[in-house]
DNA sequence: TCCTGGCACTCGGCGCATACGAGTGCCAGC
DNA sequence: GCTGGCACTCGTATGCGCCGAGTGCCAGGA
């Protein structure tokens, strides 16, 4: 166990070197913070921290700079999450205020992020899983041609164009569009293909064909969908740690573009609260040196998604968590309102 | 005026230079390219090349790079655009028969032309004001709130919400949704305006509030969308000629984010054929060391947006070219059959 | 007139040696 | 258990000299 002294020790190594991005020395700590004892005793605590794995000398005779390890107790046990100012509040409220449909919620919390945090920032668009169907329609395109268009409660669109197998008069159209949404609508995603299993054989035979493909259709989009899409943004703030860099910056751009990867990584964690995962704690190898700092948000109680920012490990963690949460719970509204 | 032979050398330095990326002297060009000539007569060459501006020195004493003018040279006059061989052609075939939906198009190009060009690439989104409206669809919500839906002959889907002034009914609505299509379905976006002016006057007075807000709604959604959006993919080759970059790297990034200045740049010529950017050409200032290829790209004969490619000056234009050329028929072609 | 080989010159890059200084570990003393 | 002192380490910065690729120029030849 340390010592209440040692864990302000790593504190501190943290602070100083998250702004300093320098390795620290014991005689810079003891000037920078007022431990109240000699650069000797941190040196000896220093060398406690190390054999405990919590901090380490990139060369012998250098400064140290925490460990993976290092940055988890700090998160965990030394700093907490450092709320934004009032201004920042109403800069974002007002920010989100304008967006007019849910791309633009999505494209302007990119953004946002990305200037709050100055790091890359990545939010999931909303899961259809958990979100209900508003309305199914169908337009008819050509005699054998059907347009299906899907919106969920969370403003989501999506459309297929659908080939019939038969010619699709529009009495039969309407027919089908009210009784699937009669079905539908209000329902979760999940529930819906028990629903509407039995609906083509309350069909003349002619038909049968175009409401099965109508709804495998329906049900396939549902599905697909489950296959999140995501919005990435603020990478050129990559650059700003970019002393180190080509060899660190290019296994993360590649890793933001397999957005399978991150979508993994975010939907490891059911829990929807805060989530940091700290270097080598993401499985993914390409982002060995960075911290995902993520939180679910969502209309209402329940999360539909997540968002979050990724950077360095050695990230200002307090502010980036608060950043993120804050902005979490603004679009959360957002969300609700719309 | 050059004569021939100046001209090949030229075309030898930027084909050196673009394969070694390292200053090309007079020597290595002419064991590289049988010019039938010795070194010293390249020489004088080059130095007549340099007073016009083609070529210039990094420092004294070192080999030769193209200047911006001297790229130029090259792209109008002494390199073609190579073709793609039947295999690329084929993959790319491949790649882009398999997407489900215009988001979908538009990404899998993204991500062809990326690592066709191993470049940054760009996709405009197929505009709407040349577009015609396939359909426009109305649903009720609520009593008083109605989802406008516009879709396009491009695929592309737009929704809005409306809340009515006054409720209504379910008849009012099949009626105003099937005036409005017989007057817009298959009109290009620039005549709806005249097209609907009087649509209002021929329904009740009770009504006619809802019908306009309607109408306002679709007029502006025409408007708004020719914001067009972007997709860009790639950015991680950005760091394959990292050895001067964070520098250059970081304003490029930069750019690509700020979309608004792509768009300009890619809007600025009518001519849909392709358009090479060189360097200082691009009006915007971070992307004065790169060179951007662009070409329209369309459904049936006319072009409705642009794609591209962001790259360093030094970069192979004829292969560049020909893959951006390529892709741009096949998306067509795509589009076209959906 | 144009090309060629030769030659002196330039200058950036690389390797090496040196000096500097931040930081450490250890120890004796309080 | 804390402190000041001290010797030691080692990474970085600096200066110097060499090397070689590349140039410009010139005189001679087709």
């Amino acid at each position: 166990m340390l010592s209440e002294r040692r864990l302000q020790v790593l504190r501190a190594i943290v602070q100083d070197y998250v702004g300093t991005e320098e390795p620290v020395g014991s005689k810079a700590l003891t000037e920078r913070h007022n431990l109240g004892v000699s650069p000797a005793t941190v040196r000896n605590d220093m060398a406690a921290l190390e054999e405990e794995g919590y901090i380490a000398q990139p060369h012998t005779s250098a400064g140290r700079i925490p460990t993976d390890k290092g940055y988890r107790l700090f998160v965990d046990k030394l700093a907490g999450v450092k709320p934004m100012s009032a201004p920042e509040r109403r800069a974002i409220q007002n920010f989100l205020d304008g967006a007019v449909d849910l791309d633009d919620v999505v494209a302007r919390t990119v953004r946002l992020l990305a200037q709050l945090t100055r790091q890359v920032a990545v939010v999931q668009y909303p899961s259809l899983t958990r979100s209900t169907v508003r309305h199914v329609e169908l337009l008819s395109l050509a005699p054998a041609r059907v347009m299906l268009v899907l919106i969920t409660d969370t403003g989501r669109v999506e459309q297929r164009v659908i080939d019939c197998p038969a010619p699709f008069g529009e009495t039969s159209l309407a027919d089908l569009r009210a009784r699937l949404n009669s079905r539908v609508a209000g329902r979760r995603f999940r529930d819906v293909p028990q629903l509407v299993e039995d609906l083509p054989d309350s069909f003349d035979v002619e038909d049968r064909g175009t409401v099965s493909a109508v709804l495998s259709t329906l049900l396939e989009t549902l599905v697909e969908e489950n296959e999140e899409r995501l919005m990435i943004g603020g990478t050129a703030n990559l650059t700003r740690f970019a002393h180190d860099f080509p060899l660190t910056i290019r296994p993360v751009l590649e890793a933001l573009e397999e957005q399978v990867v991150l979508l993994k990584l975010l939907g490891e964690t059911q829990d929807p609260g805060m989530t940091v995962r700290i270097g080598h704690e993401n499985a993914h190898e390409g982002l060995n040196s960075t911290s995902i700092v993520s939180v679910g948000y969502g209309s209402g109680g329940e999360a539909v998604a997540k968002l979050g920012v990724v950077g360095p490990t050695r990230m200002d963690y307090p502010g980036t968590m608060g950043a993120v949460r804050a902005v979490a719970r603004y679009v959360g509204q957002i969300l609700a309102e719309s």
